[in-house]
DNA sequence: ATAAATATTTTACGCGCGTAAAATATATGG
DNA sequence: CCATATATTTTACGCGCGTAAAATATTTAT
């Protein structure tokens, strides 16, 4: 029960006695052929157990099923889960996706999008590394493919971008954090890769005007994808040098929060709301460990589901052929309030 | 500078005065034509921007460059982190990798292997379920694809086996913690994902044994893969039950101990190995995050590059024709002490 | 039962490219 | 400058499959 020497569809069609187009027409839908040929090929099938190729199978297809899933690094929790979801709609709906990573790097990205339309997608979701994408390639791109931008706006290209709404993020709870106690300050790397961080930061310093309150910002040095050590290693040097103003830290992305509390407590700081406790700290992004920080993290969850359900959605409408409006959709995060501030 | 029209290589050999099987010789080795070819070829490219359908050179190819690479779930760190270093190592070696995950379902594996042969590997590096894999549609496709089977052995086939030595993993750590305190309670899934975990258990049992010690194993319910949930739960359970006979935990994987750590926390016990804390808490894998757990976690971890360094280099020595007798390695983890034990 | 309408299968060609074998161009030797 | 050896390029065909258009089979109407 497995490749039985069958290596093509045409030697496939030849022992089950039915022409080779007619069982193409089967593998593209079984309801397609007469019944008596289906169930030839289907006992055939079952004998030799062939499978045609996919990637021959889309090379000369009017439309393929495929759909490239495209982020910038997905060993980050957020873009996995994201993908993740992403995925699993395309699956739904009888799309074929396949992920790739950028690895953070232009370059991967240039070459992921040259290797994708090999692929001659249906359509792809894409979320571009931001500033450092090429920029000129990405919109050529979507000139030729129908895409979905997500999570980092560049421009105004592709079918729509659909992404959450840092602003609200950092607006909710840095009101939260305000009437829950001390002003925060606000914590982030000072050369941060995703564009939605300087989003965060404006809308924490308008935040905090509407509040009348004195904001600050600590940016601290980093490169790279390490969060956790980055913002372990920003949070004991601006803790040593007693940078912050108040005792609440608002940080920019979950990643550094946890590299922050790690900083706490080794310093001996507790972290919390309670009475005794010594410093607030919050994140943002809902990342799925920070359940199991000690304490829990303080955060705003992005809404995965909501996002990439809408960005899905949007393609699947797009690759049918409804022609509408580029849109910008920013999806609400929520707050989520744990032990931690 | 973008595909200006240009749709297939028939084309742009076309336009570049060529004929397109040079061409096709130029893009499988720059050097292999002659030098006023190449410069009129390349002239071409930099000015309609040319790329040749990936898939398509593929299909009548002796040899692809193509590697395929499968884990049981990308979404987990301990495969996100060996499938980029695997990955790493092919675009190194001049290879094309592809990566996938099974999800965790065995439905996937088996339909990741159907599309795989599509793709006519070179090879395969796969870190198949276990248990719940088809073993017979593994056993087979490693007979038609030089496979190398790394992280859970499956009998013995593939071109080797190379993994961790998950023996040595707790023989080392159960011995530290024998000699730095009270002997460790295990802490396990009653029906865990990886079969790795069953070996880890036994060499617990093992090391205590040589100790003299009376071992205990915990196994709690849950399913899936949300260990840290499920490593909560089963701790905030026993914790309540009184069920631990000693002051030290030894957790089988560092996931289940990030969860095991929530409980303690919110349980009021201080985790450490100082005279004042309550409970000593170890993991096993090496965890990116164990760096920041609140205390840091001792753990041992994989030798993430020794491993992902030994399967890729036997699969390149396979695919280059090296005829070696099927074996298996299990390299050695390195205990990291940190602040939990 | 027969002609017309409809459903299904075949024929014939194309997709974008690799690759042996044949043809041609360049290099080497005298 | 000509013959032979060698380096390159072309010719011709194949990979595994999709898809219009033509051919055939089946159904429906009369």
């Amino acid at each position: 029960m497995s490749d039985s020497g069958i290596k093509n569809m045409e030697q496939f069609a030849a022992i089950s006695g039915i022409s080779r187009p007619t069982v193409s027409k089967y593998f593209n839908d079984p309801d397609s052929v007469r019944r008596s040929s289906r169930e030839r090929i289907e006992a055939a099938i079952d004998k030799y157990n062939y499978r045609p190729n996919i990637y021959a199978m889309n090379q000369n297809r009017a439309m393929t099923k495929n759909i490239g899933i495209v982020v910038p690094l997905l060993s980050d929790t957020y873009f996995a889960e994201i993908a993740r979801n992403l995925e699993q709609h395309c699956i739904d709906a009888g799309y074929r996706p396949t992920m790739f990573s950028s690895h953070g790097d232009p370059k991967f990205e240039v070459e992921i999008l040259d290797n994708l339309r090999s692929l001659k997608p249906a359509g792809v979701l894409i979320a571009p590394l931001g500033r450092a994408s090429d920029r000129d390639v990405l919109e050529k791109f979507c000139e030729d493919v129908p895409t979905i931008i997500f999570d980092s706006k560049v421009g105004d290209i592709g079918i729509e971008f659909v992404g959450s709404d840092n602003m609200q993020f950092a607006r909710d709870i840095t009101d939260y954090l305000c009437r829950s106690g001390e002003p925060p300050c606000f914590f982030e790397m000072k050369t941060p890769a995703n564009p939605n961080a300087h989003r965060r930061r404006q809308s924490y310093l308008d935040a905090m005007a509407a509040f009348g309150f004195e904001p600050q910002v600590i940016s601290i040095e980093g490169e790279g994808w390490a969060f956790e050590e980055i913002g372990f290693r920003g949070a004991n040097d601006a803790l040593a040098r007693k940078l912050f103003s108040t005792n609440t830290i608002l940080c920019s992305n979950d990643r550094l929060a946890i590299g922050f509390l790690t900083a706490c407590y080794e310093n001996g700081l507790s972290v919390g709301r309670s009475e005794g406790d010594a410093i607030r700290v919050a994140g943002q992004d809902g990342h799925r460990l920070t359940r199991y920080t000690c304490p829990p993290l303080t955060t705003v969850s992005h809404n995965y589901e909501a996002v990439s359900l809408q960005a899905a959605k949007a393609l699947f409408a797009a690759i049918d052929g409804q022609e509408n409006p580029w849109k910008s959709t920013r999806i609400e995060g929520k707050l989520i309030l744990r032990a931690s501030a």
